[in-house]
RNA sequence: GGCGGGGUAGCCAAGUGGUAAGGUCGCGGUCUGCAAAACCGCUAUUCGCGGGUUCGAUUCCCGCCCCCGCCUCCA
């Protein structure tokens, strides 16, 4: 079955096939650095981040691009507010940014333009001029340039919306009088004093771009005027994404993307969670409460990029319970490939995991395959029926299920001196079967954040999950 | 009002025109000195509601209800 999926643009699940395979190009709309993103924005990257995997899984070399902005109305708003200078004010929520892929397991983008590097302030500049000469952009009067979306017919397109019935939603800027059209969104804003020390030269004056065509320049200065995959958040549809393809295609004449992709929100008591609704976490606000970066990074992976996610704290300890069963067995796994044990009960492999993902990133189903192969094989270690050999095929097969998933457990933490002496004493009470003392020592380990299992090869002594060091 | 997404067990969630994956929780059992983990069994006669098509519908069609999002800041 080949690779298929959504496309918001044709409503339509379609076959995937790149322009200049193997090489897949993927343009993500990344954080704005006003504030630490939350995990709502973070889901959108968590699903970006399966995208790729699951490409490269299937052989493909995949070249993403993620763009920062960092010029826009909050951040200058910011950066006045705290009296420092754009850069300054951006800087170390660029910083938490890159800190917060990290714990979340997130592959870095190949690139990570920002809105403010002057090659792509030229970029912006050129674009605008060449929608200029075509006459898809004017200056009004306020000196900023607009788009002219009656000029291209096929606005409107991406998110379906019939541009002349567009009921006003109070978020419209009533001061934008100069505008032809109420949809016409700004290419360049003239400058205002609200900015301040913010704003570059053009042959429009001094001002800054516009939100979207910072997205045309920069992707299509990295990836070419044609774009495999690009994706974002379903809010980003209208009109974020309509306006990139007018300005892209209207300066290229080619078309823009050839997949769109759109992530569901994140909702918390079942709304959205955003910044304006002050309804949100912010990674530091999960791990605070004791939770990992791979246990938010499972709980918002397992369910379906386009369906709308509900997060729960009871979401997490579910998801710490999933990830505590594949640590265990893969646990048992590593143990076997040590052992002299044949197998004498074969489980034949599939290859469910792989073909759910291509079926529109299916995880769900690609998830139920993962753990009704734990059971089989946890069935098998129980009856001594699986070999060393076998253990080490279901290990190389979660290796590389583990390489999409990105959500095994690498640390094995050492145990600290009076925990070692703890469970030394309860060794030797367990040799004198004093099962008194052995229980009290348990309890003692266990109140100390660390669990103790007795099994055939003596005790196991782990540290428990959400625990702080 | 327009355009989307969703409604499947206590919770999360796949899925197919042929009789409901998986995770989590709970209960019972095997194992254990007792636990834990693992495994086994139980937990939706039923898939928002009402019609229709069909031998058969959760799945297709029609109508309706509810929740969420977008409609020019937003992942």
């Amino acid at each position: 079955m080949p690779t298929r999926f959504f496309d918001t643009y044709t409503r339509e699940v379609r076959e995937f096939v790149p322009l200049n395979p193997p090489n897949v190009s993927i343009y993500t709309c990344g954080p704005t650095v006003y504030s630490r993103a939350h995990i709502g924005n973070f889901r959108a990257y968590i699903f970006e981040d399966l995208l790729q995997r699951h490409l490269e899984s299937r052989g493909y070399r995949v070249h993403r691009v993620m763009n920062l902005t960092d010029v826009d109305d909050k951040t200058i708003r910011g950066a006045r507010e705290a009296n420092v200078s754009l850069e300054e004010y951006t800087k170390p929520f660029k910083k938490a940014f890159f800190e917060d892929l990290e714990t979340l397991r997130l592959k870095r983008a190949d690139e990570f333009p920002a809105a403010t590097e002057s090659r792509y302030i030229a970029r912006m500049i050129e674009m605008i001029s060449q929608l200029r000469a075509r006459d898809l952009a004017y200056q009004a009067e306020d000196k900023s340039v607009y788009f002219r979306i009656k000029k291209f017919p096929n606005y409107g397109k991406l998110a379906h919306l019939n541009l002349d019935e567009l009921r006003p939603s109070g978020r419209v800027r009533t001061d934008e009088y100069e505008k032809e059209n109420i949809g016409d969104f700004a290419l360049w804003k003239a400058w205002d004093k609200e900015d301040g020390e913010v704003g570059w030269d053009s042959p429009w004056g001094h001002g800054r771009p516009g939100w979207h065509i910072e997205c045309s320049a920069m992707a299509t200065a990295l990836l070419g005027d044609e774009v495999d995959i690009h994706c974002g958040g379903v809010d980003n549809i209208f009109p974020h994404h309509e306006a990139e393809i007018a300005q892209s295609e209207g300066c290229t004449g080619k078309k823009f993307v050839r997949y769109w992709l759109h992530c569901a929100h994140l909702l918390v008591d079942n709304q959205k969670m955003s910044k304006s609704l002050g309804n949100f976490y912010t990674l530091p606000d999960v791990t605070g409460k004791g939770y990992s970066g791979r246990e938010l990074r499972y709980a918002l992976l397992r369910v379906h990029y386009r369906v709308p996610l509900n997060f729960t704290w009871t979401g997490m300890e579910e998801a710490r319970q999933a990830l505590a069963r594949i640590d265990e067995w893969r646990q048992r796994l590593a143990e076997v490939t040590g052992s002299q044990r044949q197998s004498n009960n074969i489980i034949q492999p599939r290859d469910d995991f792989s073909r759910a993902l291509d079926d529109d990133l299916n995880i769900s189903a690609a998830l139920g395959y993962l753990f009704e192969v734990i059971r089989q094989t946890n069935r098998a270690l129980d009856a001594d029926e699986l070999g060393a050999d076998s253990a080490r095929f279901w290990l190389d097969w979660w290796e590389k299920v583990n390489r999409v998933l990105a959500v095994d457990e690498v640390t094995s933490v050492a145990l600290p001196k009076e925990i070692e002496l703890l469970a030394n004493q309860r060794t030797e009470a367990r040799l004198a079967k004093n099962w008194r003392a052995s229980d009290q020592l348990r309890d003692e380990l266990s109140a100390r954040g660390w669990d103790v299992r007795d099994t055939k090869e003596g005790q196991k002594i782990t540290r428990r999950a959400g625990i702080q060091p």
